[in-house]
DNA sequence: ATCAATGCAAATAATTTGCAAAAAG
DNA sequence: CTTTTTGCAAATTATTTGCATTGAT
């Protein structure tokens, strides 16, 4: 995961944060290295966790306050997997169009791209009268891959 | 909407409960008979409130206990669409597989189904290991045919 | 009779907010 | 300096639960 250079997320972020006239913070700093150092989906209270343990002047209003701005960028999704809390996905800066799958039994998560799904759903929406703005796919599904090897060979699997 | 006859999605639920030992109380009676009687999507509020019209008698208590069977039966669909509470959707008995797509603007919801996409997900799914159970796809986009003519002429376009 | 289901009100859990103090630009 | 941001603790909101009572089978 790219951590420098001029196009990574954590800069795309503080650029964000600059056009807003929003401020630099420490915690901001901390909170934001944490989000973009993981490729992992993560809820609230996990990235309080996370950022407390390299800065402990991270409180959870903090994180409650920066989590709105990091969706707002575009760079991170507000996720539902029918759990009782929200769940954030960190990797929308580098496939901004993703979808996912669910494994039910061991709930594990894959992320893949569908160019022909994505044509379809524009071919759909426009004869429905619409024109596309996002999607949100989630399949669920059983990871049989998982359950016969002990180990699900696909994992990371990206791109389609 | 088929309110009667031995397939009708009130029918179903009311076997579901026979099925599992449970109990038809006046209370349900009314919650279920609201449910089934519109293709609307709803809130547990909105659902609390039309129950509460017919039949002063149901609490909130019992609405969110009757939740989880009506999504237990496979007839309902609990949703996310980004809002602060769930809603949920009455429409999975006639069109189990179905798909939503959200205008950005008036809010509007229409369903459809899509076959092509079904396979590709089946596709798509196969080769990252996975067998199928269910799908969740969402596209948030424009009604540009409501903003221009006033009304969507493609309102109620299930089917694809 | 028996055991599930109810209403009520209190309890939870995630998230939000008011406010005075601290820090960024 | 000015204005944003912070931590704290209290508030809010949707949903869940304990309990004594009611009602379905």
């Amino acid at each position: 995961m790219a951590t420098d250079g001029p196009l990574c997320p954590k800069r795309k972020f503080l650029d964000f944060l600059g056009g807003r006239g929003l401020r630099l913070t420490a915690q901001r700093r901390v909170i934001v290295d944490v989000v973009f150092s993981t490729d992992q989906h993560f809820t609230a209270e996990q990235l309080l966790d996370w950022s407390r343990r390299r800065d402990r002047s991270v409180s959870r209003a903090t994180v409650y306050r920066t989590l709105p701005l990091l969706t707002a960028s575009g760079l991170v999704r507000e996720m539902d997997f029918g759990k009782d809390c929200k769940v954030y996905d960190p990797n929308y800066a580098s496939h901004p169009n993703h979808s996912h799958i669910i494994c039910q039994d061991c709930e594990k998560i894959v992320e893949f791209e569908s160019e022909k799904i994505a044509r379809l759903e524009n071919e759909i929406s426009l004869q429905l009268g619409f024109s596309v703005a996002g999607q949100r796919l989630q399949i669920m599904g059983s990871c049989e891959a998982l359950k016969k090897e002990g180990t699900c060979k696909n994992r990371g699997g990206l791109e389609r």
